[in-house]
Parts: structure tokens; sequence; C-alpha cells
DNA sequence: TTGCGTGTGAAAAACCGGTGAACACGCCTT
DNA sequence: AAGGCGTGTTCACCGGTTTTTCACACGCAA
């Protein structure tokens, strides 16, 4: 079920200590474009903040996989995470607004409680 | 892929001192995998809680094995285990109503009376 | 029958996540 | 400089979920 860069193997993985992915997601009627500071549902583009299309992003390169907040928050936010922290959840809600807004019904970010949270774009 | 070590028995033990042992265990149909915090029957995951999964990866780490309460109960919860303590009877309940709704019929966690339980994925 | 061990429904307690809102900060405009 | 705006951060409340605990039922053996 791993969708994405399934058949072209054109994934560039610079990563080595810092630099975001900037590798393009399409899921279904979705389209990341990080390289582009853009999102965009049906060619209109979603108008995220740069914290809002970060997070996206990255939960869209590790589609179907659960990621737990502390991997989140290190690679979106760059720093460490203290358990306390809440902004991942409040960007997740914001993101699930705005992209519910774009396209109603649809779900895309799922909540594994205890853990984190898992990009899919159905279920 | 890197992380299949397919029917290879490629068990890494680093187990020193605290942290939880995460390789993969395959039971048949059954396949666990607690790096990605899920289980799967089939492929399909199941909905278990943390503690759910992490009682069902320490049976199955130790397969054949009759198990005492409180050795589950040290290594899931992380506690000293009170005799009259009965998580592990509750969750052990609670994980075979889960496996036996995916799959009826099979048996997996056999209890030993006065002694504990032992993960064996067939009868 | 009594005692022990286990299965299990269900109540109680603890924990977790969704979210509105307040606040801080930088930037732009007037 | 003052005000407004957009973004990011943090807090508190609340409802739902998970975990813990309790109580009773049942089977088995003495």
């Amino acid at each position: 079920m791993e969708g994405q860069n399934g058949g072209a193997p054109s994934r560039i993985l610079v990563e080595a200590q810092g630099g975001p992915d900037l590798t393009p997601v399409y899921a279904g009627r979705l389209e990341i474009r990080p390289a582009e500071h853009a999102a965009l549902v049906d060619g209109r583009p979603l108008s995220l903040t740069v914290r809002e299309l970060a997070l996206l992003t990255e939960l869209a390169h590790n589609a179907e996989r659960v990621m737990t907040r502390e991997e989140l928050y290190r690679s979106v936010w760059g720093r460490d995470y203290r358990k306390s922290d809440r902004s991942v959840d409040v960007y997740v809600g914001r993101l699930r607004a705005k992209l519910d807004r774009a396209l109603p019904g649809r779900r895309y970010i799922h909540t594994h409680t205890g853990i984190g949270y898992r990009f899919s774009p159905e279920a």
C-alpha cells in the first residue's frame, strides 16, 4: 500500500543531517509540493502556514506509518520534545480543519491514542 | 525496504537494561511489529491499546515458554508485582477476545494454572 | 462444603486528545 | 509611534478512551 514513490524511484534522499525532504507527494486529490511551499487540492492552493505545510509534508512523506509526537516534533520543529508540549496536536487540528474545508468528509490524519498520528489518504 | 529480515532468524538482542524488544514476531497469520506499534492479522491491523500490544509482544517474544504473572507484570508494567493484582489476567482476557474476533477458533494464549500464561500459535 | 485460582463484566480512576481562546512576537501600513 | 494582521505558542477545559480495581461466578480439588 505504499502507493507513493512506488513505481517511480525518483526519491532524492539528501536528508543527511538537516534539510527537509522536498519530494512532492500525491495523495488522491491532494498534492503537496514542499519545494514550492504549496499544497494543492484539485490544483487549487490551500493556504497553509509554514509550520502547517511542514507538518503535513512530514506526515505525508511517512504515509501509512504511525509517527510519534516526538518524531514529528523533532523533524518539524527541530528541537527537543517535551511530553507536555501540545503543539503537534494543535497543528494537526488546524490541518484537519483546513483539509476538511477543502475536501469535506475525507479524513487524512488519523489519531493513534497513546502514540501519535498516521497519514493515510483513506481508511 | 530494509526492515524485513524475512525468514532469517536475525534476532538482535540489545535489551541491556531498559528498552523493550522491538524485534518483529511472525506467528502464522499473526504478525507483531513492536517498532511500528502494530499487530497484523493477514496484513490487516488489529486495534490494540498500547498495553495490550506490549503484553502480546512480551508473550510472543517468549513463545512456547510459560511466563509467570510476575515476569509479565514486571516487564510490561515496569513495576513491582503484588500477587493480588489481576491486571495481567484482565489484559490476557482482552487480548484473547480481540484475537478471537480476528481469528475465530485459533487459540494463542494458554493458561497454566497456578503459574501463568504461555504463548503458542497453535493448539 | 470450603478454598483456591481464573475469567470476566463493570465501576472507578487516571490519562489522553480536540479545541477555543489568550497571549507574544514580528511585520507591515498609516 | 500606534495599530492591525498573521503566525506561533501555551493554557485550560472537557469529553472520550484507556487503565486499574473490584466483585462475583465458575471449575476443580481436597
